[in-house]
RNA sequence: CGGGGCGUAGCGCAGCCUGGUAGCGCGCCGGUUUUGGGUACCGGAGGCCGCGAGUUCGAAUCUCGCCGCCCCGACCA
């Protein structure tokens, strides 16, 4: 993309309304736009990077064998009173009446839409599991949104439902969540800790949080240092291995690791002091088992092997993506801009063209546009007619990874320079050079 | 929902106390200048001062009501 034929209202003042670096940088990045409190346009840039976590989302979730599928955002209130969360929901559910008088809601989540698909369509033991989800925009109307995107009242959720014969199946879908959460996480350059939660009046050990750690995050949390430390990398899953997740999971839950709901000091004493950590969180995900809360009064039944109908067991498994947007800036940014992850990023690298109009400069820019784009890089080419620190400033504000500088200067040489966003290191390449590294890195992702 | 604060140009703000018909910086447009870290100067456009009612000869300014937004708390899969 050329910057000078895109849409990219970045501001140099910072707005009043924000008060953290995510929404600040967001609002000043162009990223976003808001509409009323907690509901915000995503403007191109913004737009990007959320297509990008929905894109790793999808990815992962698919790997683990779950099937993709998408829901209304409105929805008939009987699904909700048939659940007897219609009356139970209070005013978060935003209700609404269509032209016939028929009530409506602006879903909040999806449980009773997808036990509603599942009750039409399935009816034996042999069409199990199955795990189906979505991504779609969901409202909660919050009392009080704040912090951008972090709680805005419309967000972007995947929430995901597993229909289960047993409780030990719907475990094994519970784990299976856990395993492709840590590694959705871990590809978007997150380190988000699955924390036990607070399970409600279900009880038991059957629901987790997953918390980046953000010193702006609204939960406080309590853990291992150890926990920190553990990474899923590139080994090998078997998604039907129940032995290996149940594994992968008692690693990463037997260090201590709660949010203040679920907080036992007893216990937290007992980590040896020096891996003792406290500090707070950002929500950006959870899942949960409760087994046949929703199918037993909406009927979800499935004859089982001896003939007996029985109501499935079930779990919901969120992500959410307009949030994680809000959190990646709250765990990369420094005082000049955005720190994009190359996993995330709206654009892989950002190419600085010091004089338009110089033909030189013009025409080794457009090479490395062509190379980069060929790569699949996805540059985003600055040939504004601007100074050069305002050029400087964009990018660092905007936080691609990469910057590839052009101008008379090094050409001369036969050189750009390539600068890390990251370290702020910069090094001396010819154009080729410095396109191929840049291929390299990508063809890693 | 309790407490606090704010609505004046696209953004950040002053003016309000003490009423006299709106101003600054950034951004934007035109020009000169500059050309590797938000350059400097000149000229210009842009406002139903959140909305409504009231007081007054006269309201951004005073009074009342409403709406919107932000912050703290409570709440929150």
């Amino acid at each position: 993309m050329r910057l000078s034929r895109y849409f990219l209202p970045v501001l140099k003042e910072t707005p009043a309304d924000a008060q953290i670096a995510s929404h600040r940088l967001m609002l000043r990045a162009g990223m976003v736009r808001q509409q009323a409190a907690g509901i915000y346009s995503w403007l191109p840039l913004g737009f990007k990077v959320l297509r990008r976590l929905e894109q790793i989302v999808h990815e992962e979730q698919q790997r683990a064998g779950h099937i993709p599928l998408l829901m209304p955002t409105l929805q008939p209130a009987d699904l909700w009173q048939e659940s007897g969360r219609y009356d139970a929901y209070g005013k978060e559910l935003l209700r609404i009446r269509d032209r016939h008088d028929r009530d409506m809601l602006y879903g909040p989540t999806n449980e009773e839409m997808i036990t509603d698909i599942f009750r039409g369509s399935v009816g034996s033991y042999k069409q199990l599991p199955l795990t189906l989800y979505h991504i779609q925009w969901k409202f909660r109307d919050e009392v009080r949104p704040r912090f951008g995107v972090m709680r805005g009242r419309e967000f972007l959720m995947k929430d995901g439902y597993n229909f289960d014969l047993t409780y030990e199946d719907a475990m094994h879908a519970y784990n299976r969540h856990m395993v492709s959460y840590l590694r959705t996480y871990e590809r978007m350059g997150l380190k988000a800790i699955p924390m036990r939660a607070d399970s409600g009046p279900i009880g038991g050990d059957d629901t987790h949080e997953f918390l980046v750690l953000a010193d702006t995050g609204e939960s406080e949390v309590f853990y291992d240092r150890a926990v920190t430390d553990l990474v899923l990398g590139d080994r090998e899953v078997d998604w039907d291995d129940r032995a290996q997740l149940e594994a992968i999971k008692a690693e990463w839950t037997t260090p201590y690791a709660r949010t203040d709901e679920t907080h036992d000091e007893a216990l937290y004493n007992e980590i040896p002091q020096d891996r003792r950590v406290k500090g707070r969180g950002i929500e950006v995900g959870q899942i949960f088992y409760f087994g046949t809360k929703y199918s037993e009064p909406m009927g979800a039944m499935v004859t089982d092997e001896s003939g007996n109908r029985v109501p499935v067991h079930m779990g919901s498994h969120g992500i959410g993506v307009s949030r994680l947007v809000g959190a990646l800036i709250e765990a990369n940014h420094d005082d000049k801009g955005i720190i994009w992850p190359e996993s995330v990023a709206p654009f892989g690298a950002g190419i600085v063209n010091m004089k338009p109009g110089d033909a030189a400069v013009d025409a080794a820019c457009g090479e490395l546009y062509q190379a980069l784009t060929a790569a699949g890089v996805d540059p985003l080419l600055d040939d504004r007619d601007e100074r050069a620190g305002a050029k400087f400033a964009t990018m660092e504000l905007i936080g691609l990874p990469w910057r590839v500088t052009v101008g008379p200067r090094g050409l001369a040489e036969g050189k750009v320079e390539l600068t890390c966003r990251r370290t702020g290191e910069t090094e001396a390449l010819s154009p080729q050079a410095a396109a191929s590294k840049l291929a390299e890195i990508w063809r890693g992702l």
